[in-house]
DNA sequence: ACCTTCGTACGAAAAAGGTCGTATATTCGG
DNA sequence: CCGAATATACGACCTTTTTCGTACGAAGGT
């Protein structure tokens, strides 16, 4: 059996788990980098979050160099999964259908033909079991 | 054009306009009974957070009378949208096909007939504009 | 060797969320 | 009228999250 406890990062480990799982293996200064690019925020904030998201075990690292390595120690689908579940409790009243249909109506974010035969895949084999 | 700023309701609060939303107008007590029958929590918390709820401006309430009523100040569908979309930036890049795709595939909240239908017809409507 | 840069560690404090105890006022039953 | 029940207000406290200052060791250039 895999660790399967209660992952809930914060909004902020969620940021830097999302540029570890683009990356791969980052240092904190690369993290760093990216973050701050989008939001102003102190070299050492980054530095402590990722330390204790390592205590957390929420991302793993290797020091055994002097300049840190650190990767997602937790798995993206899982995560993501784990968290649109909350949100269809706590928001759609426990249907996602709701959440779907938002999801697509969104003229924010619109979905390409490619994606929307994605979804059309998916929705057939759902329909036809 | 229409006052709604940023409004991030915390987890605590989300419970609270769920109960709002659902039944229109409630008192406290109404909404603190429903809460208590699925976790443990003072009534005066709920009290509370719903005073602070008031002052944010998310909820509104009639104080005419010695017992308040309280309603929602914020629109369901809107805020569902707007959560949904700071999802989809935060946690699924910006793409909505990726969060569709997990959420109708998740086991625990399992999509009717009837919703796969709903999910289809807005899916035609979307591929042929 | 010296100084600047870069790296981690750590503590402390601010900010945010949630919990409740207690005070006080009103209402209701008897 | 009196006590119990019910209502709001408000402060306090605790935890978690986020932020950073400061210390200090290692590397690198000149």
């Amino acid at each position: 059996m895999s660790s399967l406890k209660l992952i809930k990062p914060t909004e902020s480990e969620l940021e830097i788990l999302q540029i570890l799982w683009k990356n791969g293996l980052a240092t904190v200064r690369e993290v760093h980098e990216e973050l701050a690019a989008t939001k102003d925020v102190g070299y050492t904030t980054t530095l402590k979050l990722m330390q204790i998201m390592n205590e957390k075990g929420i991302v793993k690292r290797d020091d055994s160099m002097r300049t840190h390595v650190y990767q997602a120690a937790v798995n993206k689908e899982k995560t993501q999964k784990h968290l649109l579940g909350k949100m269809i409790d706590n928001l759609f009243g426990g249907s996602p259908t709701q959440l779907v249909i938002q999801a697509l109506g969104d003229e924010k974010h619109k979905a390409s033909k490619e994606e929307l035969e994605k979804i059309q895949a998916l929705l057939d084999s759902l329909k036809k079991p």
